[in-house]
Parts: structure tokens; C-alpha cells; sequence
DNA sequence: TGTACATCAGTGAACGCGCGTTCACTGATGTAC
DNA sequence: TGTACATCAGTGAACGCGCGTTCACTGATGTAC
């Protein structure tokens, strides 16, 4: 059946929003195609008049992913101290527990890199994201310690959603985010 | 046919050390248990006379793996500066270009934090190194700086790991391991 | 020492299953006259 | 305005494939007599 003009436009978007929630949460791999149509309500043989192929749609999700981070980062220049902001939400327990909503860099670009999957797109989200930290350090240039802030962010959201013990998995996010203001604190202040 | 009486207990290491490897490199869900054991010359099939099943050998191999790492950490000791030298091994090249022999962290304890299978091990693992961290700064108990510390050790390598750039990627360990060290040189001297 | 038998690590075909992808088809809408 | 036709988003069966797992079997070694 046809359905209104814009619709194919829709479900696209649908696709791909699903697409950019459920690879973040479950990892490519473990994202079949034809649950993820079921989810939408559509059957999955018509998943081929939207993407090429699954990898098609898995760098068109990157970069959706990456297009929804950046927003939520514009918003941020309406608080009062954004690089803080950005380190207390980045490393609190909502975005530890929604991954599906998150940064992408945690997983599934670690999944892409340990698949030899090369992704512009990677590359593109970390350089946004120093820039952004630098920005609000005050250098004009990738610094050392805007990449420092990066991986901390990274590696400490990581740690706490791989670890078993939920007082472990507080106590990183809390230790990493109390560290990192500290430093920035240093870095901004006096 | 029947072999020599300890062929059972080498085979059974051989699996488990092509497993560890394995996973670490290509991940948990993208290794086959039909390539692993024809890679050691061996057939499917008697890949049941070792272990339970696939989930079975993940748990062991993730301990075989923190075992070889706790080996590695211990000959550190032998060093003038041993919280320096793992920095700098961690954020090494050669660590970021063999994930097999490397930190299981950032590759299969993410993907089983992922898949939602809790692994006592990883937080062995993670309380392991933080003890080690906080033995070294001093600490008689887990700090935010060790935690800290050992977050952006993980994150670092991992996206030095997932950036396509070679530049970016040195850059990334370059940075990280030089604030790391200025940061632990703060500590302990002064 | 020689022979009959039990053991069991490893073999390889087979299983059901979910995967990514293909394809002939459907039928409501838009277009042409 | 009414009718005939083209379009094409979405349907659902089918494909080949690799997966984890099972199982009847093999045959060199260890054991019992």
C-alpha cells in the first residue's frame, strides 16, 4: 500500500533513531535487523528501500547519534559553568544507566574500532568534543589536557556500567567527576 | 584416539589462551567457537570435553586473563618507578596495537557490562588495579585519584583504539599519559 | 610378557536458530486524460 | 468530476550462512589378568 507523502520520510527517521538506541545499547552485533523493524511495527524486508545495507545504516545511526549530542551540547552554553555541567552530566548515573540516549564514543565506536571498521564519524565526535572542552578551558588549540578530560569521561562512564558491584559503580562516577572538577577548577580559576 | 596422559590438561590451556586472546582482540560475540578450535588444529566438537559451553570458557579466559596481567604487574615491582612504568605500558603503542596480550577492561569486560552478564571478574580486575594505583600513591584505601586514574588509563587506550586518524590516536596516548604523569609526580613528590 | 578390554580426547556430521539480504507481490495514493 | 493507470512503501516467504550445541563414533593408550 502508499501510504501520504511524507511518510516514507518518517519511518526513515524512525529507523534510524531506533537504530542509533538500540546499537548504543546492545551493540551492533548483538542488533538484528529484523527484531529492530519488529519494534517499529514494520516488517523487515522493507528495510531495504531506506539503507543499503546494515552498515549503511550503522554509520547513518553514528552519525544521528552524533547530530543529537551536539544539540544537547548547544543547550549547554545556556548554563552557567558548561564544562562543569557537561563532566556532572556526562558522568552521572542516568547516563550510565540510558546508554541508549548517551555518547556513542563508549559503544559503539569501541565496537567499530575493535572490528576494524574505519568511521569518519569517530573521529569527528572526538575532535567536537575537544574542541568543546577546550573551548571552555580557554586554548585556542587541542591541549593535553582537554584529552586527558576526554578519556577520564570515557574510561570512568565505562568502568562504572562494566563493574557488577553498584557502590563500586557509584564510587567511580562520583571519584571521576570530584577529580575532574578539581582540575578544572585549578584550570579555570586563580 | 587417546593421547598422553597430560594432553587434556595442554589442550585445555591451549583453548583458553587462544580464547583470551581472541576475545580481547575481535571481541566475545564476534568469535566463533568453530574458528577457535580450528585455529589450534583442532575440531568443533571436542571443544565440550573443556568446557560447559561458550559462556563458560568467557568467564574462565576473562580470569586467565586478569592471572596474566597480574603476573605482568607483579614484575613491575621490579622497577625504579612502577606506577610510572604502567602508565606508560598501558598508554603504549604497542598496548593500543595488541589488545590480545593486553587489558581486558576495555574490550571484553565492556561488551559483558553491555550484554548485561555480571562478571565477578571485572571488578576483581578493576579493584586489583585500583589497589595497585593506591599502593603506589601511598593510600591505604581506594582513592578518587586512583579511580581517576585508572579511568583515564582505560579511556584513553580506547580511544586511541577507536579513532581512524594515526595522528589523533598518538596524540591521545602522548597527552594522556603526559598528564597522568605530571599528576602522580605531583603526588608523590613535593 | 602377551592378550582382552575399558577409557575418553578428539572427530565430523547433523540439529535448530537467527542473521543479512533478495524478491515477487500488494494496494492505497498520486497523476493523466 | 470520473476513470484508468503508474508508483512504490511496505509485506512476508525464501535464500545461504555461521552460530552454539549434540551425538554416535574412532582408535591410541592405560589397566587387568
Amino acid at each position: 500500500m502508499r501510504y501520504s507523502p511524507d511518510q516514507k520520510e518518517k519511518t526513515h527517521q524512525r529507523i534510524l533513531d531506533e537504530a542509533a538506541r538500540q546499537f548504543r545499547e546492545k551493540g551492533v552485533s548483538n542488533t538484528g535487523l529484523q527484531p529492530l523493524m519488529k519494534a517499529l511495527g514494520l516488517t523487515h524486508g522493507g528495510f531495504y528501500a531506506h539503507f543499503r545495507s546494515k552498515d549503511d545504516l550503522v554509520e547513518s545511526a553514528l552519525q544521528e547519534a552524533a547530530r543529537q549530542m551536539d544539540e544537547e551540547t548547544a543547550r549547554l552554553h545556556d548554563t552557567e559553568t558548561p564544562l562543569a555541567t557537561l563532566i556532572l552530566q556526562y558522568l552521572s548515573r542516568r547516563h550510565r544507566d540510558t546508554p541508549g540516549q548517551g555518547c556513542a564514543l563508549p559503544t559503539v565506536s569501541a565496537e567499530l574500532g575493535q572490528l576494524g571498521k574505519p568511521s569518519q564519524t569517530t573521529d569527528r565526535i572526538v575532535k567536537d568534543r575537544l574542541a568543546l572542552i577546550d573551548g571552555e578551558l580557554g586554548h585556542d588549540e587541542t591541549s593535553d589536557r582537554s584529552i586527558m578530560i576526554l578519556s577520564a569521561m570515557v574510561g570512568g562512564l565505562q568502568l562504572a556500567r562494566s563493574v557488577n558491584d553498584p557502590e563500586l559503580s557509584d564510587r567511580i562516577l562520583q571519584a571521576t567527576r570530584a577529580q575532574l572538577l578539581a582540575l578544572i577548577g585549578a584550570d579555570t580559576g586563580a
